[in-house]
Formats: C-alpha cells, structure tokens, sequence
DNA sequence: AACAAAAAAGACCTTTATCTCTTTTTATGT
DNA sequence: ACATAAAAAGAGATAAAGGTCTTTTTTGTT
C-alpha cells in the first residue's frame, strides 16, 4: 500500500511530534536509530520533507530536525503525498481506472469503506491530533520495532 | 498495495471464471486485449498460475488458457501468494514488525478490520463464489477499463 | 577567526518490478 | 506425416524503488 519512504516519513514524523520542539531538535542519525530505518535515506527524505514544509530543521551545532506549529497543522496525507506523489487512495484496488460507486470493480464494495476511513483520518487529522491520539493509547511506543519487508 | 501483477493475475483469473471451461479455453492475446494488459507480461504471470495450479492450459491449437472445476476451488488470496509471494495483509500499514492487537502501531485500529475483510473474502471465498457475486452484481463488467498508475 | 556539528545537495549504486523478445515444446487438424 | 497454433521456457531490457556516499553550506561555539 504504501511504499517504505511512506513509512519511514509517517513514522519519522510521529517521531518527531512527540518527541521535538523548537527547543528540542534531533539529528538524522538519532531518529534513524530509534526508528531503525537507514540513515541517509531517511536523511533524504527528511530533506524533502523540509522542502515542503511538514518538517523544519536548522543546520550547525544543536540544530537538527523538529515539528513547529505549522508543521503539526498538516495532516499525514500530506506527507504521503509528499513522498509518494500520487494519490493512493483513490486507485481501484484492482487497478481498474474507471472505478467507482456507480462502476465498481469486483472488490470495490469491499475496500471503498476502508479507503473513506483512512481518508478522513489520514486527510482530516492534523498530525498534531494524531500524535495526541497515539500518546494517549500509548500506540507511539512500538514506533521502534520495525522491519520492512 | 498489490502490485501490477498481481492485480493483472486476479483480474484475468475472474475473466477466466466467467468466460472459460473445459471446452472453452482463451488464448493470452485474447484476454490480454480484453484486460489491457501488456499481453507477454500477462503470458508470463499465466505461465506461473498454471505452474500452480490455479489456471489450466492446453497447447496447440484449440489450445488455450481456463479454468477447471480444482482450480476454481482456489482463492483470490492463492493467486496473490502466488505471485507476490509475501504475505501482504498480514503486514503493518508503517512497517512496522511487532504490530498485533496487543502492540498496535498508531494506525493499527484504523486499518486491523480492513485487513479482516480482505482475508475473510480472499482467503474463505474460492474464485467461483467471487466471480458468482460478480455476475450477480454486474461488476465483472468493468473488468475491461483499465489503468495502473 | 577557527573549528565542529549539523543539514543540504548531488552523484551514485543496487535491487526489484515491470515488461519484451526469441526459441522450444506440445497438441491438433488435415 | 505435416503444418499450424498455441503455451512453455529462458534470456534480456527498462524503469522505479530503495539506499549509499561524498562534498558543500550553514550555524553555533570556543
């Protein structure tokens, strides 16, 4: 569903949400060691991130990567589309290009529900919502045991 | 999600419920026209079906590509191991390797019953019953407009 | 001013997915 | 038997995803 730069973005921002301010900065090789992803990718894609505006950073001694207020105002659709480009949840899960309600595919009826879930949670949520969600439920945690397969 | 082709294997393995038996096979330049799909990438991912069981074929002419009564007890999960390999739904939506119920990533809730679904209609549903609902619903009908992005 | 620590930028490398082409084998009809 | 029509098999080609490494720029500290 979602590629890994994807998930290494969602999860380095989740990271970050909670764990960052403006007066707490992490570097890559921190976050990429808590998160267990590889290091100068997710540099990269820290840097695209910044680029776009849903991460902000300072160079030098003490700088690093953190979220401000605007930065927690974005939803983590934009970071999927940020990263990912295209619009993933709006394909046909078959890969039909004219599905839809009214001309469904086989599956439509089945996985249409959960594309409207993930919409509004993924599009409708602000990132600092989310990561207020994830503290709360204390699902944050697991962010560090990952495997990519 | 599942990749090209696996959405290719799926979707000519429902045309082939619907449109073959015994006695009336198709030949991949055929259903690779009906689909559009890239015909020798599609005679490549038939070659492999067959060579599991899920699709029959005879050589020669008459010759051709169909289902029998054993392959259409097979599942839509069968085909999609079969080309992908991995198992995709059992995976955690940010890849995450210890996500489960009790340690669910922040997406978990979100996307666990989803996961569900899709299990319980690919994996408990043999092909006949899907392409049966199909027929019933009209939506095998679609099958024909296609677009991978 | 010099140094050090961090991101930014850019050039690569590797692997996997996607797709094509050619040759070989097998079955069928005449 | 022979011609033909189909899949089977195998070798590549291309593109995209995933990932690394080196150099440059910026910024703070001494």
């Amino acid at each position: 569903m979602l590629s890994n730069a994807s998930k290494y973005a969602i999860r380095s921002i989740l990271y970050l949400a909670t764990h960052t301010s403006e007066t707490k900065k992490i570097n890559v090789k921190v976050i990429a060691e808590e998160l267990e992803t590889p290091p100068s990718f997710l540099a990269k894609l820290l840097q695209q991130l910044t680029n776009n505006g849903l991460v902000s950073s300072t160079k030098g001694p003490n700088g690093g990567f953190y979220l401000d207020e605007k930065n927690r105002k974005k939803s983590l659709w934009d970071v999927i589309t940020c990263i990912d480009g295209t619009d993933k949840f709006n394909q046909c899960f078959l890969g039909l290009s004219e599905c839809n309600d009214r001309n469904p595919c086989p599956a439509h009826a089945m996985v249409a529900p959960f594309k409207e879930k993930i919409l509004t949670n993924f599009r409708d949520k602000t990132i600092a919502e989310f990561a207020a969600e994830s503290l709360e439920k204390g699902t944050y945690l697991t962010l560090k045991q990952t495997e990519i397969l």
